[in-house]
DNA sequence: AACTCAAACAACCGCCGGTCA
DNA sequence: ATGACCGGCGGTTGTTTGAGT
């Protein structure tokens, strides 16, 4: 814990990699293939340390990294992908072929934030839900932002806390900027049942096992519902509880419905779980 | 042309969980 | 059982680039 850095420590090289440096690394690992970070800069003969070396490849030399304009539909994705997983950059990247965690996360901080910052519908719903917890009905869009960032904060504090890390993140994206984004992309006003949709397609077409695996039964998360999901909807998400996947054709049942109904809610949301 | 400033991007840092000696 | 190391994640910072004046 708290190691310092790797590079400061020996005094390796630090800052932009040369034409030169990716030439080497790049080599290095056809040669003998990814992993075992730490020998790469010895055996290639680099003067970086192994993290930065493993951080080069895997944002920038990787052969199959996609480069430059994320298109609508990928932006599209992102957004609803950080509506339903929070700041799991390496879960969205994975989501989006040739994509890297850096740089959809760069592309979030550096664009999307602020275009969803930007559009007022947004801010009207997500202040409405946030007055209706922190009782401060005239919160403005600079606080409600000043709000988000320090939710993802928070959130980033809460994965050092063992247990409800991923509640925090969900909680956090429930009540700023993410769920009236998504009402966004469907201006006709139904963006409740449109996001319904919308995150339903996205469950399809993740990979239901990961993800129970991973986020929701990590959670134990019909524990943290209680005995509000009824026995069927468990059964639906593969076990609900039961231990980790498997279930051929499951769908995560992660419905908005499920958070917005207010006796859920008040379980999810409730002191005892953040 | 020179300067300023914001946006975009690359890289680093701190921390965690897992693994292995 | 334990401590060191490794790989990975997410947040933050530093640098570069481009637009505006």
């Amino acid at each position: 814990m708290g190691r310092s850095s790797c590079c400061s420590r020996e005094k390796l090289k630090k800052g932009a990699w040369s034409a030169a440096e990716d030439k080497v690394l790049r080599d290095y690992i056809r040669v003998h293939g990814e992993g075992k970070w730490g020998k790469v800069p010895k055996k290639a003969g680099l003067n970086r340390c192994p993290r930065s070396c493993r951080l080069r490849w895997l944002n920038y030399l990787r052969p199959d990294i996609k480069r430059g304009n994320i298109s609508d539909e990928e932006e599209d994705l992102i957004i609803r992908l950080h509506n339903l997983l929070g700041n799991r950059w390496s879960l969205i990247a994975g989501r989006l072929p040739g994509r890297t965690d850096n740089e959809i996360k760069n592309y979030w901080n550096t664009v999307l934030k602020k275009k969803l910052q930007a559009q007022p519908a947004a801010s009207t719903a997500t202040t409405v839900m946030h007055s209706d917890r922190d009782g401060d009905a005239t919160l403005k869009n600079e606080k409600e932002a000043e709000a988000s960032t320090q939710c993802s904060q928070d959130g980033a504090a809460s994965r050092h806390q063992q247990s409800g890390r991923s509640v925090q993140n969900v909680h956090c994206n429930r009540f700023n900027s993410s769920p009236a984004a998504v009402g966004d992309l469907h201006s006709d006003g139904s963006s409740m049942a449109a996001e319904e949709c919308d995150l339903f397609d996205i469950l399809k077409g993740l990979d239901t096992e990961e993800l129970c695996s991973r986020y929701l039964l990590e959670l134990d998360f019909f524990q943290l519902l209680g005995s509000t999901v009824p026995q069927d909807t468990r059964d639906w998400c593969g076990g609900g509880g039961g231990g980790g996947g498997g279930g051929g054709d499951s769908y995560v049942f992660f419905d908005d419905r499920l958070l917005l109904e207010g006796a859920i809610s008040d379980t999810w949301i409730g002191g005892e779980h953040i």
